[in-house]
DNA sequence: GGAGAACTTGACCGAACGGTCAAGAAGCAG
DNA sequence: CTGCTTCTTGACCGTTCGGTCAAGTTCTCC
């Protein structure tokens, strides 16, 4: 569906997103119906079919979306600096502050793994976040300040650590993101036991 | 619905349970209807509905089911250890040994997630696995074995780190679990960082 | 063997779904 | 105003879904 949109087009389609990302996130992908999706906006189902293929399509173009906006902003808060440490550091910062800013995208995630079809898009946008902190572990084990395992094991450690807080912390206990961020942090450089290794953990 | 089975009834009550839990796990829980389900057993619809209320509390079941199921196994595993550790490292590995054997469980929790309708019963379910990690590691702040940080925090952030490494590692890259469970315990003990601080590590 | 409980059948139902489309309104360029 | 594209409407369609039920079969126990 490539449509030529005027500017009043693009705003239109811009609501159905948005609004579409509500509702799917509120009540789920399935329970959310197409009509229950242009009721929302007071239009009639055919504007809906205008901008996009279907509820399926609509739904691929959300997550696609949303990966991209992560990212850039993670890209934008590490830029410029050089320690492989400071970068894991920032960009676990920057996702909890995105997280923050767009909770809903979190249990579209969740969803789109459970369903085979949407399953590629969600592998694709993980692959590249992967990619992203592997290269920084790389670094790092490199100039002897990470441990030298698996990078890939510690990448997906720091994800899967991350998104847990995230979605306890930040999304269900609404703490502060920048204070999430900080106890991450610590518990990934240096894992539950007592005894600091005195990671400098700025404040 | 509460009904005196047979064990035949009970055997077809299984049967019905385990090959939803797997259309479930395989192809998302909206896309199986219950008319598949039936077919699959080659058994007409009224048997569905002559054991379960309906769709929604059969998967219900099957959380509650699996829920159980794995925290009997944790407790097994922990089971006469007193070290506060120690009784994570079990915590961990059993928790490994059990994802890898049901698989299908997984999916079908993300999925939970995603629904507000599924929510109440799955927090019900992670509460207790909290419950459980925060009492081991209150003894290992008291004992001095673990930093002095939130517990909340802390057994979040092993249930996170875990989660995760059983999904990519364990579900999508057939690692064996107990060399999952290894990395697993190894960061959560000690972080990323270089430097060992030689948490006994047995194998 | 008889009676009652446990189980099974499958046609049937109303509701809801995603999606289509002919028709028309609104915006804009010439 | 004319003609073209963009955008909008909402009745309508075929399909599928979860769920019901009257009827029939099988099991159990006395």
């Amino acid at each position: 569906m490539n449509r030529r949109l005027t500017s009043r087009g693009k705003e239109r389609r811009r609501q159905l997103l948005d609004f579409a990302t509500q509702r799917f996130a509120e009540n789920g992908y399935h329970p959310t119906s197409v009509a229950e999706i242009v009721q929302g906006l007071g239009v009639g189902k055919g504007v809906f079919y205008w901008y996009f293929d279907g509820k399926e399509q609509l739904f691929l173009e959300i997550l696609r979306e949303a990966q991209q906006d992560l990212r850039r902003t993670q890209q934008k808060a590490i830029e410029g600096v050089d320690d492989p440490i400071r970068r894991v550091e920032l960009g676990i910062r920057s996702t909890m502050a995105w997280s923050s800013d767009h909770a809903e995208y979190y249990k579209l995630t969740q969803f789109a793994m459970t369903e085979e079809r949407f399953v590629p898009a969600l592998r694709k946008g993980q692959d590249v976040a992967v990619k992203d902190i592997i290269r920084h572990v790389e670094d790092g084990i490199r100039c002897g300040a990470i441990r030298d395992t698996d990078p890939l094991y510690i990448a997906h450690s720091i994800l899967g650590l991350t998104t847990q807080l995230v979605r306890v912390f930040i999304h269900e206990r609404n703490v502060p993101p920048a204070e999430v961020a900080e106890e991450a942090i610590a518990l990934v450089l240096d894992g539950i036991h007592a005894g600091d290794r005195s990671s400098v953990t700025s404040s």
